[in-house]
DNA sequence: CTTGATAATGGAAATCATTTTCAATAAGAA
DNA sequence: TTCTTATTGAAAATGATTTCCATTATCAAG
C-alpha cells in the first residue's frame, strides 16, 4: 500500500501539538497542507500544494496556502527550499519519510535528487563547523543548507553530443 | 588608499579575455558592473549594483544590469546568492578579494557574515562528497552551496531580553 | 452544547523582483 | 570609416508572493 508514507502517520502527528502549543488554531487548511506534504517526497511549490489541497478542499484559497506554509516554516515543521527556479519549494523537515538528506540539483533541466549518502561524513564536518562558527561569531546556528549543483547524466550527455 | 581592492586589479582583469573569448562584446555596462563588484565585499542586489553603476554612468539602465549579471553569472565570473530575502544577490566568484568563503546568515536581521574558517575541513568533506555523488548519480558537479542560518549575536540577545 | 472574542480565511487588488519587447545605439571586424 | 549585428534602455508584461478587508470558523469559557 504505497502512498501510506513509509514510516507511517503524518510526521508522527506531533505537529498538531506543536501548532496548538504555540497558540495557533488547528484548521482545515493547516491539516490539509501537512497531509499533502506528508504524503509525497517531492519538493512542492506553493501552487502545487494549493492544487493538491484544492482537490480535497476546494474552498481553500491560494493565499491561505502561502500563509500556512510560512507559518509551518516558521515553526520549523517545514523546510523552504530554493532551487533557483524563481519559486520557493517546500518539504516536511523533521519526521519526513526521507530523513536527513540534501539536494543535488541539475541547473539545466532542474531535476533534483535527494541524497542521503555521505551524511555521516557530513555530520562530522557540520558539527565541527557549527561549533566553531557559533563560538567565533557568537551565532546561534539553527539550520544549514548544503546543495550541489551541476549537470545530471542526461543533460551532461546531451551537452557533449 | 582603501577601495583599491586588496590584492589589486579587478579580479586580475582576466575577465575581459573571458568575455571577449566567448564572443561577447566589452561594453560600458559590463565594465561598470565588474568594477562595482570588484570594489566591494558586500553582497549586492541587482538594484544596488544598478545604483552604484548609475552614479558613474547614468545612462545605464536597470534592465541591462540584470542582463549583465546574468551573463557574468553564466560565465562563472559572478556568483548569484540567495539569502532568503526575495532578491538575488551577487558577488565576484573567482579572484574575489575574499577568496573561497561561505555565508552565515541571520534569519532575523538578515546580516550576512562571510567566513573562511573551517574551509580546509570543508574542502576535504566537499571533495569526498562531490566525488562520491558524481560517481553514484553520474552527475557533473559544478558548484556547491553551503550556508548556516540562525541568529546573530544581537538578535539572539534581543530574543532573550 | 451555546456563545463570543478573535484568529484565520478567501478573493481581489497591490507589490516587487525579474523578464520581455522593440526600436535605437554602439562594438569591433573588415 | 563602414557595416553587421550584439547590446542597450524604456516601457510594458510577467509571475510569485503579500496585503487588504469583510466574512467565517476555532475553541475557551460559561
Amino acid at each position: 500500500m504505497p502512498g501510506r508514507n513509509g514510516r507511517g502517520r503524518i510526521g508522527g502527528r506531533k505537529w498538531q501539538g506543536m501548532v496548538r502549543g504555540c497558540g495557533y488554531r488547528l484548521t482545515i487548511p493547516r491539516r490539509a497542507v501537512m497531509e499533502v506534504l506528508s504524503s509525497t517526497d517531492e519538493h512542492l511549490s506553493a501552487e502545487e500544494v494549493y492544487h493538491r489541497v484544492h482537490d480535497q478542499y476546494p474552498a481553500v484559497g491560494l493565499t491561505t496556502i502561502y500563509r500556512t506554509l510560512e507559518l509551518l516554516f516558521g515553526l520549523g515543521l517545514v523546510s523552504r527550499l530554493d532551487f533557483g527556479d524563481g519559486r520557493a519549494r517546500y518539504e516536511l523537515s523533521a519526521g519526513s519519510p526521507k530523513g536527513h538528506h540534501h539536494h543535488l540539483i541539475c541547473t539545466k533541466c532542474r531535476k533534483v535528487i535527494d541524497y542521503t549518502e555521505f551524511i555521516k561524513d557530513e555530520l562530522e564536518f557540520l558539527e565541527r563547523a557549527e561549533k566553531g562558527l557559533a563560538e567565533k561569531y557568537d551565532f546561534e546556528i539553527r539550520d544549514h543548507v548544503i546543495q550541489f549543483r551541476g549537470l545530471c547524466k542526461d543533460c551532461k550527455d546531451r551537452n557533449n553530443k
